[in-house]
RNA sequence: UCCCCGAUAGCUCAAUUGGUAGAGCGAGCGGCUGUUAACCGCUAGGUCGUAGGUUCGAAUCCUACUCGGGGAGCCA
């Protein structure tokens, strides 16, 4: 948009509008950047503001003299998140933010900002997230939700690429699918339907038209699970393809993981950084990803390597526990000394309050571990994985890992029955890396009518409803497969965030959907 | 549904274990020419989550409730 000088007094010339992510290219030249203050600082003769304009963050620097002075006045003390529109000459800087600033000549208040509430101290979590409008503007969040833009659009351009057809299922559903008592209800003109949390019955009739299929929308869970894992309204694709056995499934899974991490790692190298996440963990995610049955697992996890592993890793957070507490001791002996400048006493006392926070993660994991090593231990072949057992398994292997063919009681009906086992279908979980846990479930499906009615029999469905269902199976059947991927679980991982609230830009969980 | 932890200024936290409620940030005013969470001085800001109870006396101990955090089950 042009801007024109008569709406802007105060700016001495006019100049072009430029952003911030632009301004290698036009060093030395006058521009205008239109953006919000982030943080400004200001003695007798010069100011410094921290402009943030969406694309970046850049050190306006104003000194005091005849051009500025008309406006040096209101810099000297700008609220925060003040929006603004300065003008100035670009150079080149070490000492600045992002390399480059601006030499201010002209500044115009978009608006004046009252008093902000995100500070540039640290804040609780609750009160960031009654704030979550405007936490967004913060560089941590800021981050990850281009992070997790990058990744949606990957996987989009992935199955694109690859020929597979969109295919949108519904988000009103009857209750077909799993079982009912996590599946929200909704008034449909009198009758009750429940909002999807799959779409993978409608999209094996998809790809029996297409052969390759994907459905990415939002999915919900009624779930009463108040954990860092789980969100009641979540992002899932699933991908759906005919004529392909497990394997076939589980090697496009493979594909389409390492395909995300490389597209991150291309885009947000930087940010992954400034995120604190160790990149050579992502850079780790290569084919071939381990694979184990269910059976493996089970008896890997009561194997003397799991035993052994988990009180290695008692005695090392033990350890880091004494760490941490002479750590604290320190810290509050620095922050209560005299003669030690105010700002060091602030540092040890943010210090401190983070390793406290680590030494309380640290100490519950501690109680728990004796309690994973007996469900490990006690791990009983037939029951399902549980997110300790998870854990365990994510944490003790470098890459991701499939775990295929769990027993047919803890996997949902359509799963296809392994012909050569009939206790176990033919499924997989792709737990990520770094005890992240499961962001990958998928199936065979099963294609032969009689043994997908006995099963649904033996659950007790009501194959009335099925009948379209059972119809893929009457006509042309085939061998077809496919999975769901959780995004936003995708993005923790990516990011190396412990908590999926993050993920997401307006999470909603369990008692929780404000703002 | 169950288990554990927490709630003190707008925000982040402290209060020597039952004896007059404090600091930093933020806000307001003043000072400072290169700051990086700037700094220095001054000012305002509180029914200690709610309701009971114990006590001469409760932020502190007890009970219930509300809200929040973490976990189990279940799940992406």
């Amino acid at each position: 948009m042009l801007r024109s000088p008569r709406s802007h007094p105060t700016l001495a010339r006019m100049s072009t509008v430029t952003t911030i992510d632009r301004l290698s290219e036009q060093n030395e030249q006058d521009v205008t950047l239109q953006g919000w203050v982030y943080n400004s600082r200001a003695s007798g003769k010069i100011a410094f503001i921290i402009l943030r304009d969406g694309t970046g963050m850049c050190q306006c620097v104003i000194e005091k003299n005849e051009q500025t002075e008309p406006f040096f006045g209101d810099v000297k003390r700008l609220p925060q998140e003040t929006a603004v529109e300065v003008t100035g000459a670009v150079n080149k800087e070490e000492r600045s933010v992002g390399g480059y600033e601006l030499r201010v000549t002209g500044l115009k208040i978009v608006h004046a900002a009252g008093d902000y509430p995100i500070t540039p101290k640290p804040h609780g979590v609750e009160f960031l997230m009654k704030h979550r409008h405007l936490w967004f503007r913060s560089k941590r969040p800021w981050h990850i939700l281009r992070i997790r833009s990058t990744i949606i659009d990957q996987i989009r351009r992935f199955y694109n690429d690859r020929g597979y057809v969109l295919i949108d299922t519904p988000i009103f559903a009857p209750a077909a699918g799993e079982g009912a008592q996590t599946l929200f209800q909704v008034d449909y003109f009198g009758d009750p339907v429940y909002l999807a949390q799959t779409g993978q019955l409608y999209l094996e009739a998809a790809c029996m038209a297409h052969r390759k299929v994907y459905c990415f929308g939002p999915t919900f869970r009624a779930e009463k699970s108040k954990t860092r894992r789980h969100l009641t309204e979540f992002w899932m694709v699933e991908p759906e393809i005919a004529f392909a056995s497990l394997t076939d499934v589980m090697d496009v899974a493979e594909e389409f993981i390492c395909s995300i991490a490389q597209r991150v790692l291309a885009d947000h190298r930087d940010e992954l950084i400034e995120l604190g996440r160790n990149v050579e963990e992502i850079e780790a995610i290569q084919k071939p990803f381990h694979r184990m049955t269910y059976t493996e697992a089970a008896d890997f996890l009561k194997g003397p390597k799991v035993k052994e592993y988990l009180e290695r890793d008692l005695a090392d957070k033990t350890a880091r526990v004494a760490e941490l507490d002479a750590t604290i001791a320190e810290l509050e002996e620095t922050a209560g000394k005299q003669g030690v400048k105010q700002w060091q006493k602030d540092k040890a006392a943010a210090e401190a309050i983070d390793a406290r926070e680590e030494r309380s993660d640290l100490s519950e994991q501690i109680t728990n571990i004796p309690h994973h090593v007996k469900l490990a231990a006690d791990f009983q072949w037939g029951s399902d994985l549980g997110g300790s057992d998870e854990t365990i398994l994510s944490r003790m292997h470098d890459r991701p890992v499939f775990i295929t063919h769990y027993p047919k009681a803890c996997k949902a009906f359509y799963m296809r029955e392994d012909r050569s086992d009939d206790r176990v279908v033919e499924c997989f979980d792709l737990l990520a890396s770094q005890g992240f846990g499961e962001i990958i479930g998928g199936s065979a499906r099963e294609e032969d009518y009689d043994r997908l009615l006995a099963r649904m029999k033996h659950e007790k469905l009501p194959v009335s409803e099925y009948e379209w269902y059972l119809d893929l199976r009457r006509y042309g059947s085939v061998p077809h497969g496919g999975f769901g991927l959780g995004v936003e679980r995708t993005v923790a991982w990516i990011c190396g965030l412990k908590h999926i609230r993050e993920t997401i830009p307006y999470p909603r969980m369990m008692g929780k959907f404000y703002p």
